[in-house]
This record gives C-alpha cells, structure tokens and sequence, in this order.
DNA sequence: GAATTATCGTAACATATGTTACAAAACAGA
DNA sequence: TCTGTTTTGTAACATATGTTACGATAATTC
C-alpha cells in the first residue's frame, strides 16, 4: 500500500489512522503543533505559506507514496511552518510519533525504508543546493545536465517554466542561455527533452 | 560519550569500532564504498572533492560530536563522493549497518537521538536553501536575520567573509547591501553583530 | 611595539540577468 | 476544424550584482 511498508512483516494497520479529504481541505495550518508523520496514500497535498510581502509561496507539493513531516516530527520545535491543502480528493495515514517508533523498532524493514526515503530525500535537496550555488546560469544548467543525464546524455523536462522554478531564475532567462549554449554547441534541445553535446 | 548515546540503556561499546587518526591520515577516498556510519569523537575530518576544473572543493567539515555518512550509508548508491581528511588528531566511532540498525532497534533513546540529528541536520538545509531562492541580496539578508535572530533582535558573525560565502555571494556585495541597508535604516551593524529594526 | 597578515569598507566599471511585452507555436476540448 | 488556453521563443531595456583594486582598520605574530 505504500512504499514504506515495503517488506514489512509485522501488521500495522492498528498503527494507522486513515482520513480522506475532499478538494481544498485543510490537512493543517501554519502555527499547528505536528504529533503525526503523514503517509499519502492517493491524491496530492500541498505545502504553503504567505510570505512578507503576502504573496503565496508553496512549499512543496506531496504525492501519493510520499511521506510528510518526517523531518518536522523530529525536530526541536516541531511546528508547521505552513499549511497543507488538497489539490484533490486525498488520502492520508496518520501514525503518531510513539506509534511511528515502535513500528521503526519492532520491522526492520520498516526502519530500513524510511532512512532510506530520508537519505534519498537529502539528496535531492543537496543536489538543488550545488545547483543554486552555480555562479551563472550556464553553470547551472550543466551542472543539472552532469547529474541527472541517462547514457544517451539526455534528460527529459516537464516543461521549460517548472525547470526555471528548479533552478530559481526566471523563464526567459532560461530560455535565452539555452539558446546561447545551443548557439556555442554544448547543447540540443527540443520541446521536451534537453541533449548534452 | 556522543550525542548519539544520550540516555542509551544498553550496552552499545561491543558495537563500535574505534579507530584513531594521526593529522593528515585519510579516512575514505571518492568511489569507496560506504558500509559504516562514523561518529566523531574528537578531532575534525574534512571531506573534500576535486571539480572538473581540478579546483578543490571542500565539501563540509565534520566536528567532534558530529556523524557522517548518515545519509549516505541508507542511500540507493553508497559510495562516497569525496574523499576524508583528518585536520588535526580525530578518533572516530564506525558502526556496521546492521550494527547500525539493530542498535537503532534495540534502544528507543538512541532511535530518537538519530531522527532528531537527522532532522537537525536537514532543516539547516533548508533553511540554507530558502535563503539562496531569494531574488536579491537584500531579502537573503532579511531573510537570515529573521531566522536567525534571538530576542534582542540581533544576529553575531564571525567573519563577514564566512557570512557572504553561506549567502553565496561575493562579500564586497554583502558588505554594499549591508552599508544601503543601514542607510535605509534597515538595520544596525558593527564587526561582529547585526541588528534588525 | 613593530611587522606581518587577515579582514573589511568603498568605489568605478562591466555585464549577466531580471523585467516586460508580444507573437508564434503547441495543445486541448468541443 | 475551429477556438480558447498554455507554453515557448525572442527582443529591448533597466539594473542589481559581479569584478577588481586599493587603502584603512583590526588582529596576530615575533
């Protein structure tokens, strides 16, 4: 039923509290205090706050098989930093905290997952941290290409607005130095996918 | 002994496997693989890489009481990707994985004690890459002191050099922003402190 | 306390990138 | 096929920030 669960020899279903939520219901609000690491079962929960300046930011944006707070629930302070809406009809499971340990401690392979969703999820983050810290855009952009190209040295984008939000720059800037690189042959490009040279 | 251990109720020392370090010694080279998890008890390792343009690039610097290769060790690829030098004297702590994960099984404090590191340790992320996603210089800074800040409202640094490279900018362009932002009457700064109005 | 080194503030200049706008192309639904 | 919507490429312009250099100040060493 979920990734976590993988392998798992024990029965959790009494660990789990399962909720579903209609379209644009609120799972928690920024400010909540966080007691359970949340499981999407099926649907999508987003993550957002409203920033000084009152513009909405999301956060991020939770699919089914993932897993949220996860970090928050260890952390010191242990609140929301935002607040969670449904994009659609969605399923969550709920484990609290002490429930969450003694599954940890009482399946191995429940406790192998989940460090291995953790340290997976780092790495992600530690992948767009080296990349924002690109001086140029150029940099950047190969530096995306260097760790994410399959052996055909291509990569495959969703669509040319979500990269730029990736790399933190604007749209049009993107597409220019694409076009620049593409100019200098380092790179070929299409609609979709993006071909280092 | 390590923060790891905090409270622990077993015995957990026929678990771990001391080694002691001389300066300079190397601990892991780049493509090893990782099958331990190393706690530092005393010295500091530092893990560095090589970039295509041969520069070194230090990738971060592990203290007494620290842990590396957490992430790395449940991660679907487990080679290290630097190599580890000790700066100075370092005795560190290796735990297999599955020495690892039973003691992780075993004892509900020590359990805890990881997540949290974990935990810990990614917020720091974030909160690093909130910063670098702010569009000018001005909102990284706004957005650290506000993060940053204690009661008094007031941030301590140690060196505007180290400030500016968190910040991923140069540091004549932190110290620009600083000095526009104190004009505006934004904030208030000396060597070592600085102060949000 | 003199000498050496590290840290910092400042300024002038160059430019990469943000901004805005518009039209072409691609896409989706009827 | 037609129509409305979304995505993309391009260009002109403004400017925030990178770059480089130098002197002042503070810290460190002998």
């Amino acid at each position: 039923m979920h990734q976590l669960f993988n392998n798992a020899t024990i029965d959790y279903s009494s660990y789990l509290k399962i909720k579903t939520f209609k379209k644009d219901d609120i799972v928690f609000n920024e400010g909540d205090k966080c007691t359970s690491i949340g499981l999407v079962i099926s649907g999508t929960l987003q993550i957002s706050t409203i920033t000084i300046l009152e513009n909405e930011y999301s956060i991020s944006t939770i699919m089914a098989n993932d897993i949220f707070a996860s970090t928050l629930l260890f952390s010191s302070n242990p609140t929301y930093l935002g607040y969670g809406r449904c994009l659609k009809e969605t399923k969550i499971a709920f484990i609290t905290k002490d429930n969450f340990l003694s599954l940890l401690q009482k399946d191995l392979n429940i406790l192998n997952n989940f460090l291995s969703f953790l340290a997976n999820k780092r790495l992600l983050v530690q992948e767009r941290l080296k990349i924002l810290c690109q001086k140029s855009i150029r940099e950047k952009i190969l530096f995306l290409l260097k760790s994410r190209m399959d052996s055909s040295k291509t990569i495959y984008i969703s669509s040319k607005e979500k990269l730029a939000l990736y790399l933190n720059i604007p749209r049009p800037s993107l597409s220019r130095e694409l076009s620049n690189m593409q100019n200098d042959n380092l790179i070929k490009y299409d609609k979709k996918r993006s071909i280092l040279l």
